[in-house]
DNA sequence: TTTGATATATCGAATCTCGATATATTGACA
DNA sequence: TGTCAATATATCGAGATTCGATATATCAAA
């Protein structure tokens, strides 16, 4: 069997039912990003004010997922900061990475309704 | 900090986001015990078919889970076969259970709505 | 000057799923 | 009658992932 690799053709609309968290934690970074370029610790705030505190990011699992999503092309960082200073790490989303999040929110719409088909029967 | 077990009282509305599968398997089982008792092939078996194949069990997924869900509390077992013949353990919900289930319940529906304000932006 | 927030990064422990392996029953088909 | 596939439960090791701790450093405010 062939191993599929993040952002490859092969993935498709499919969403790793096996691994969510993951699923969620990189969809909710490249939702982030769609619209403007942000370094990781604003991401992280971000994505807690926006859910109101439902989605927190634990820095051990931010950067290395950052950084899983820069080697595999959904995202590209760069460096910033005078001279010295502080350096923040700004990522922008890529071409590739917008793809990958359109094809990740339709699995994820699939997910839901065959979810809600199922658990629905605990409100009969 | 203590530490919170599957079904405490402490538990209300929340679902742990940092192990979505778990918590997704988990309502699967207890929503498929809802109107009837089954063992738990057959549980494997119908969330898969009703999900028309989205939500599929690895055995070395499935038995551990529900030898979980029971310990505590939620389900209770019992094998049935007629002497010496194949045994199938037939698993019903506890009121412990339909209460965590429905707690669970309210748990993804507050996930569902955050996730959505979140990834919309994919959208726009 | 000292504290807390900002900012990035890595590591070990704990947990979970997957796929393989094991064992045994049952029904269908040749 | 023999054999094969499906049924049925169970456990184990490998791999992957998150958490919380730890480390280092900058910056702003009191």
């Amino acid at each position: 069997m062939l191993k599929k690799n993040l952002g490859d053709d092969m993935d498709l609309s499919n969403i790793d039912i096996s691994n969510l968290t993951r699923n969620l934690n990189e969809i909710l970074i490249l939702a982030t990003l769609f619209l403007e370029k942000k370094h990781g610790y604003q991401i992280a705030l971000d994505i807690e004010e926006k859910s109101d505190g439902v989605f927190k990011f634990n820095h051990g699992t931010l950067y290395p997922i950052l950084h899983k999503l820069e080697k595999a092309g959904l995202i590209k960082g760069t460096w910033k900061g005078e001279e010295s200073t502080r350096q923040r790490k700004y990522y922008t989303i890529t071409t590739k990475g917008r793809k990958y999040a359109q094809e990740q929110l339709a699995g994820w719409k699939g997910f839901f309704k065959e979810f809600f088909d199922i658990v629905g029967e605990i409100e009969k």
